[in-house]
DNA sequence: GGGACCATCTAACGCCGTTAGGGTATCCCT
DNA sequence: AGGGATACCCTAACGGCGTTAGATGGTCCC
């Protein structure tokens, strides 16, 4: 371990822009994105936090490496199927790749990156709308539509932080803490949300986040029919 | 100014959670979220920072004030119309005031307070959708769809963070840098991005926002017609 | 007059992002 | 072979952050 240190240059550097993604990645995996500090992530590297700065301006530069990393390679999606069942299936496979890092949605959140990644996938969607009619302005902005639901839907999901409940919950105990709350709120005033506290609440995720795609796409489709 | 210090209880105590929310926002409006911290919004109310301890138990409690404070008060909107009209007259009401304070979709960026604003507004959605003819689990699902959306829509139209462009940018200079990285991406793997580069960008948020209101609600009224 | 308690204070801890400046290994040029 | 330039990491430090412990002094009730 403490052989070659004391400011030397090891022929392969220790620190590159690949080892930087990985081990902030692992620092957010393991601990969160509150604690993913540029210290850590140095840590996590085995060295000192200044030195990340040699390699990248900020921290919000580091975040802007994450952030395209956990927009995952598109190209293993497969593509058979009409542009509806494309993306449809393109929204999923996002939501189910970002939620396998831990906090991924506060790491993109209001975060636009054109790196690689990005750029596959907002390329094949554009590509594919196209191709099944619809009108430039159309593709684009039902593109940039789907990506906004799909990671709006991730950072609720994920939630990532209230002081309801007790104080280091899971998102599963606050999501029930909330459900708690609606059901409990007074009738007379809120009917709707008391009655539908059950469906309201963060319970069956993965039904909401099916409707809301199906929403989408069929909203989308009404353009279609209409000429375009 | 310097009169009633020095731990007095000036019989109506200086800080109180109105007081809280107050100074919050004016911090947040004048400075941005990056540098809303518990000793600027102690020191806008005369006050050391210890002393929000009394009042607020975390720093994640007062930006919880501060969340309900930003979903506005919905009683203003007004209802006459079917439940489409209304719904995309809350949405854009919605999306409007929330940009009438700096970095607002950051604080309500992944959390749910259901506070009485976020009370209200769910619960006047609801009836809406409930009376229209849709099914209790449609209602839930389609209120928290919209949203999802409009909340993420606003994450990223104030966007946030970015190290693109030059450091503290302005969010347009940040979305033209977007744009244009999109128009000089290589044209041979990603005609679609190159080609419409320039409705891909940020460029005409109201058009984009409104586009995708549109179409969820056209997606909703693909259910009512199904029978409900 | 005196205790209880409310509401603020001061002081400090440990963490954070970031900068300045030092030092050594490697490369290139002569 | 020698020497300067450069790449890459180090140590040390600054000011700001969230948060806690404990002191302090007005205000209220008996």
């Amino acid at each position: 371990m403490a052989s070659a240190r004391k400011g030397a240059r090891p022929r392969t550097p220790a620190i590159t822009r690949e080892a930087l993604i990985t081990a902030g990645l692992a620092v957010l995996t393991r601990e969160g994105f509150d604690a993913l500090s540029m210290r850590k992530v140095a840590a996590e590297l085995g060295v000192q936090a200044a030195s990340l700065y040699w390699h990248v301006q900020d921290k919000e530069e580091l975040l802007d490496l994450l952030a395209d990393s956990l927009l995952w390679d598109a190209r293993k999606l497969k593509t058979d199927g009409d542009w509806a069942e494309n993306l449809r299936a393109m929204a999923h496979a996002y939501r189910c790749h970002m939620n396998t890092h831990r906090d991924s949605a506060r790491v993109l959140a209001g975060r636009i990156v054109p790196g690689p990644n990005l750029l596959y996938v907002l390329d094949t969607a554009l590509g594919w709308l196209r191709t099944a009619g619809f009108s430039n302005a159309d593709a684009a902005y039902a593109t940039r539509m789907l990506a906004t639901y799909v990671q709006g839907f991730v950072l609720q999901e994920q939630l990532p932080r209230s002081s309801l409940g007790p104080h280091g919950a899971t998102p599963e105990a606050i999501g029930e803490a909330v459900t708690e709350a609606f059901r409990s709120a007074p009738v007379d005033q809120y009917p709707n949300v008391v009655a539908l506290a059950d469906f309201v609440g963060s319970g069956s995720a993965d039904d909401q986040f099916a409707y809301g795609v199906d929403r989408l796409i069929e909203g989308l489709r009404t353009r279609l029919v209409g000429g375009g």
